[in-house]
DNA sequence: ATATTACATAAACCTAACTTTAGGTCAAGT
DNA sequence: ACTTGACCTAAAGTTAGGTTTATGTAATAT
């Protein structure tokens, strides 16, 4: 079963530059092409394009999810290598979660603050607030972000 | 007290050059210059950099950055703007969280597989192996991302 | 006196990941 | 016959977020 790049581009919401962009690139490896040089997209090639997906997820440059597939290309021989990337891999999503919620904590204290203002048309209340005052589950998110923009 | 762009680069540990580009791109409106035209940050503009940091963070762009302070400056009747940008940044925030959650679970299943193969040396019985013989955790985590790159 | 260091600007350069454009092939429908 | 639509390539253009380079000034150290 082929599927034409159009066909491929509906079924991902990808846009058919992009797909060719990938291809350019060397991320389709093992695509099949028509002697009149049209793409014809195999089901291993949609598993592919799954996987570039995942990786870009993941934040991974293309470069490096096409090293990462020249690796898998190559064989036993470079399974360490493979291991490594996903341990690292894993490091760094760890760690952007924990930022991630971190900055979840400022903008819950900033949604609260203008939630406030807005009630009350104008930052003067708000903005002298002493932390004391904050409600409980806001003062746990206090973050001394404040300056002329608040 | 002020600093100089040296000392705030420092501090931040961000290169002079981003410092500049951020003043270039008027995500410093308050920066005072000497006569010689050498920028002396105050700690106002310490806690805008901080803004920056954070808001980066969240994801969003330097000139989406700076419709926002621009916001801050034009007063009370951007309000409900302002709050509508912490609105919208929480979503992403928890859209992006869940997404590398999700991620998660992908590399974890990777690291096993990979530890799998390197421990035999290659990945035959790793890759043929049935869901019913995974360990239980990895079963949990496990995501047909199969291809020919593993 | 001169060399170094820290600062300045303007403009060119860079990278990633695309997108757009220009020009061409080819099969299907009218 | 011809137009339309889907595909192709190569090359240029785009955007974000910087960095680098060339050139210059000003205070400080030797």
């Amino acid at each position: 079963m082929f599927y034409s790049i159009g066909e491929v581009s509906r079924m991902f919401n990808i846009p058919v530059s992009s797909l060719r962009y990938y291809d350019k690139v060397g991320l389709f490896p093992f695509i099949k092409k028509t002697d009149a040089g049209i793409r014809q997209f195999s089901d291993q090639d949609l598993n592919t394009l799954r996987l570039i997906e995942y990786l870009k997820k993941a934040g991974m440059q293309l470069k490096d999810i096409k090293v990462f597939m020249d690796w898998c290309l190559e064989g036993d021989s470079t399974l360490e290598k493979r291991l490594n990337v996903f341990i690292e891999q894993e490091k760094n999503i760890r760690h952007k979660i924990d930022e991630l919620k971190n900055i979840l904590d400022l903008i819950e204290f900033k949604k609260w603050y203008y939630e406030e203002a807005v009630k009350d048309g104008n930052e003067n209340r708000v903005k002298n607030m002493r932390t004391d005052d904050m409600p409980d589950e806001i003062k746990r998110f206090y973050k001394n972000t404040h300056c002329n923009f608040s």
